[in-house]
DNA sequence: AATATATTTCAATTTATTTTGAAATTACAA
DNA sequence: TTGTAATTTCAAAATAAATTGAAATATATT
């Protein structure tokens, strides 16, 4: 396979699989791209490369630098911006499970708080129902948060070795 | 808060986080009001209790039946179909792993080995960069489809414990 | 300050996804 | 069987999400 055709096939498959996990598909190509791009890239080439418009392009930088994902560079004397990735894949897991537990985690531990605290009407079987499920979920989900939690935190090294014993 | 208002914020919740992680809303929300429910409910109770219709019931209780999440009762000397879900949200987790592994890991865990294999030429930067950064995302994904591995075979105490000795 | 270049914004449009609802099919009871 | 209740299917409609492109804004250069 050529490195152009490698490089076609990378940005399509990640892009696919950012929709799949409920990210934009155009801000995770636009990321995969960047992350196999040697040089930092201004928004011209990025329209260029994925066929997409300025305001396109604009708007999911913006979010990507949110996301702490990608950089901008400002070389002197030049007027334009050029955007880099961070290219270690493990410190982009780790910011994006932290972003995400942010964003999307930690409410739902607040509402599963709230829930569990709802008087349980003994004998109702409706009420005890909703209470043990919400019990249930409200481990997995903080199980979960502690995972991304310790993610965030660790060494590639530390989890695989974890992972290893786990697996034994 | 009255049991009535904690189901709907509940059935709301679920499908909210679901579209974030790119599952479908309506199908959150079948699970989640199957999973806080006491009794088995059929099509009607579900097209009544969230306001869908038929069509949307049905399909989205085959997808929750392929993802083995829900389950059907038949009675006897019943015609109706009955529909329950597991209520252990560790089990749930489990299925949920496994399948997203199978159908979402899988295939990009294919390419990358391929892409892995396109020869670099020496000397060339974009050639280096897009072998360093695909060996990088292949062993972070590699790591991420042996946790999903890990979670589907493992219990939830044994997670935890891994877990805690982790953060220490 | 004026001009040129670059970036952002956002209403309008396009595209993708979800939902409906009624016809077609299936499955059971009599 | 036959009649009927229940379920599934899927084209069309509704809704949601992403994208465009040009005007507005910002920033640098002369």
């Amino acid at each position: 396979m050529e490195l152009q055709e490698a490089k076609d096939r990378f940005v399509q498959a990640w892009g696919t699989l950012a929709t799949q996990w409920g990210i934009n598909r155009t801000m995770a190509q636009i990321h995969a791209f960047l992350m196999i791009s040697s040089e930092a890239l201004t928004t011209e080439d990025l329209m260029a490369q994925l066929q997409i418009s300025r305001g396109n392009v604009s708007m999911n930088l913006r979010d990507l630098m949110d996301w702490g994902l990608v950089f901008k560079e400002l070389r002197p004397g030049e007027r334009k911006e050029y955007f880099f990735a961070e290219k270690d894949a493990w410190k982009v897991a780790k910011q994006v499970a932290k972003e995400r537990r942010k964003r999307e985690l930690e409410p739902v531990v607040k509402l599963l708080d709230e829930l569990k605290n709802v008087p349980v009407r003994a004998g109702d079987r409706e009420s005890e129902t909703f209470h043990n499920t919400i019990e249930s979920i409200s481990r997995v989900v903080n199980l979960a948060d502690g995972a991304l939690d310790a993610v965030m935190k660790a060494e590639e090294s530390l989890i695989l070795g974890t992972l290893i014993k786990l697996l034994r």
